[in-house]
DNA sequence: GCCAATTGCTTGAGGGTTAAAGAAATTGTC
DNA sequence: GACAATTTCTTTAACCCTCAAGCAATTGGC
């Protein structure tokens, strides 16, 4: 560690260890919950984090979402959605309707079957969420959520830089 | 949305919703960075994030892990780890020694190629992390920090509830 | 010493995940 | 209308991951 003439510790030109550091923890934060949530899951209803996901996004429209849709929303690839939602067609949870007017695209929604048991899980799953978060303030979870938005569009810039 | 006669929002007497909004932000945020860390990693050095995360692992110390030692700091599952040493001892990152006293404990390190190799991502690793982060003013991260450790704190006290 | 419980690791089944390549349909431009 | 570029989705190979069961070695009572 260096120290100044005041006994305070001073950066090196090159340190970047407080953001690495943050790194670790938000990673490890989010592993923590999202262990939790796919264990009590499995545990509760026997089903997946990614299914659960994936139902969520559906939730949240009336007619339906593409593939492409699902994917950007979620954040992951093409391949694995259409991988995801097949398993979910052949249990009877989602429904799949090509588009009249472009063959190539196919609107998913939940079928009333999937819906129903989505609701049921998504009702224990936000009562889990509060308990993780039980210990946060209202105030400690504003600024969480301030500092997380921050750090996002942070994120995104750095990306986009990378990519052009 | 429910306002009350000053028309301000009201809670309902079990609205969750600040903290699964909070949940889906930091969920987002995490994966963003972690996508776009694998990215580079798999870009810069071919390398994917798990096989980096197991070294950074092992680079921690100088005379070796076992394998319980690295599947808890990972948090991830034993056979997880079992199958990521393998190919990396396979492909001369790691070495594995079994021990004298305890048939059933191996120690596994780095080799000099997988030292060396990880140092040089790991210098790079951490500049991207920095740009990454680069929006925070160093008392934003050092809120984020608190804050995180406390969510951290609070999702333990919650899971340790459930299992017992 | 004996043996049950525990610990460290591996295996196997079932999924989830990506990147890359490719098939099918549409769109824009001429 | 032709056709190149684009978009939507699927496929494939390789890998990551969990859970549960199981094997091998050690430990702790007795």
């Amino acid at each position: 560690m260096i120290l100044d003439s005041e006994t305070k510790a001073v950066e090196l030109p090159d340190d970047h260890g407080t953001e690495l550091r943050l790194w670790l923890r938000l990673l490890t934060c989010t592993t923590l919950i999202e262990g939790e949530v796919r264990g009590r899951l499995r545990e509760r209803f026997g089903v997946t984090l990614p299914r659960f996901d994936l139902m969520a996004q559906l939730d949240k429209v009336s007619d339906g979402m593409t593939l492409s849709d699902l994917s950007k929303r979620m954040m992951v690839s093409n391949g694995n959605v259409t991988g995801l939602v097949e398993r979910l067609v052949e249990s009877g949870h989602l429904d799949r309707r090509t588009s009249e007017t472009d063959r190539r695209v196919q609107f998913i929604r939940l079928t009333k079957l999937g819906r129903a048991e989505f609701r049921k899980m998504a009702a224990e799953h936000e009562k889990w969420i509060a308990d993780i978060f039980g210990d946060l303030s209202p105030k400690d979870i504003r600024e969480l959520m301030r500092l997380l938005a921050k750090a996002k569009g942070s994120a995104q810039r750095s990306a986009k830089a990378r990519t052009g």
